[in-house]
DNA sequence: ATACTTATCTACCACTCGATACAAAAATGG
DNA sequence: CCATTTTTGTATCGAGTGGTAGATAAGTAT
């Protein structure tokens, strides 16, 4: 069977740039111009490879969610729900306020309300960001059990918190906060976590 | 001297139909189209009455700032610091879920990212955001010489990281959460606030 | 080589964007 | 009344929007 024209651009390269398009811009506000433009390829190559505007926003946040698969392994494998929570936000602390990327997190910088038209992308990134926010709940139940997490603590509401501070510093990094400024947040939120039974 | 036709609208009434749409779908997000439907005026009165699109948002957001300071020195009247934050976090959690309104912040739904020639956009709610912070941050600063606020603790980092709690609270607030979800991270961040410096 | 399949480029689609020119309308001052 | 001033509605501006038609290029299969 007969294979056709290769593509001629590599597609991972290419949702980086367009992640950092929808990254600085939020959705509605990366055109199509400024995405290929950035992407190096035109109007139908994107299409022909991404279905839609939408199809590349969800495509970019796949590989988004990739990258962050690594962090949240690293921050899950803390030993005690207290170290977990401590990796979470000073990861974010760093990772927020990484020159490499565009200050702030993508699924917030997104867009939390757009125009008409793109009414869905709002609820696209909120599920995404809720990911975290369980799999954090559930290692605090985890933690829970074992021990090192008080009985009298409340898993969901604790993720829910720090799912929580993770978007406030998604906003205050996006305003141009350095990483001092976010590690402070980072620092006085632990305050409001507690430990085992014994140490409360 | 001749006085002209008058206005056969009421700015101010204009104006929170204007900030509701800037509320609901961000600055990019808003069209003229929607804007006008909301407010019930043609372009050439919106263009007349406040010279463009962004001095629209400005003038919508003068009038939330308006609104958002009664609170504000109700938050800032508390005894203690501890309850200033107490208050602060709760009234949020109050605010940001009140059917009256679209869920949320308007300065954070306003914008985070813009597209290419509203790049200033971001910043204006940037700064709007800060303001409340540095309220909150000498609040903190006078509690600390009146005592009710330890030595030890940093009126500043207390004030960045209550604002980023409240912008991360809108970030919740805008995907759905619930009031009684934001009621429990305001009960666990206050869990990170210090209070005299006898009692810790 | 030829057939077939897929990707790419040029050019363009219908539509919406923010913003405005212009004339009619509605007020006041003389 | 008329002159003046300001607002209003209609109708539209040029630019840019997301998206696509159609021809051409570049590969594989036979």
């Amino acid at each position: 069977m007969a294979m056709g024209r290769p593509r001629s651009f590599d597609t991972d390269k290419a949702l980086d740039e367009a992640m950092e398009v929808f990254w600085r811009h939020g959705y509605d506000g990366a055109s199509l111009a400024m995405l290929t433009k950035a992407m190096g390829i035109k109007p139908p190559s994107l299409y022909a490879a991404f279905g839609s505007k939408e199809g590349l926003l969800k495509a970019a946040l796949d590989r988004y969610a990739e990258r962050r698969s690594t962090h949240m392994r690293y921050v899950l494998a803390g030993a005690t729900a207290r170290e977990v929570a401590e990796r979470f936000l000073t990861s974010i602390a760093e990772s927020h306020t990484d020159p490499a990327n565009p200050p702030g997190c993508l699924l917030v910088q997104g867009g939390l309300a757009c125009g008409e038209g793109s009414e869905n992308i709002p609820f696209e990134l909120a599920s995404r960001r809720a990911q975290s926010e369980t799999e954090l709940r559930e290692r605090f139940a985890a933690a829970q059990r074992d021990g090192d997490l008080g009985a009298s603590a409340d898993p969901a509401a604790l993720a829910r918190f720090l799912s929580t501070v993770a978007s406030g510093m998604g906003v205050l990094a996006s305003s141009g906060a350095d990483r001092e400024a976010l590690r402070d947040v980072a620092r006085v939120s632990l305050g409001a976590f507690p430990g085992p039974d014994a140490a409360r």
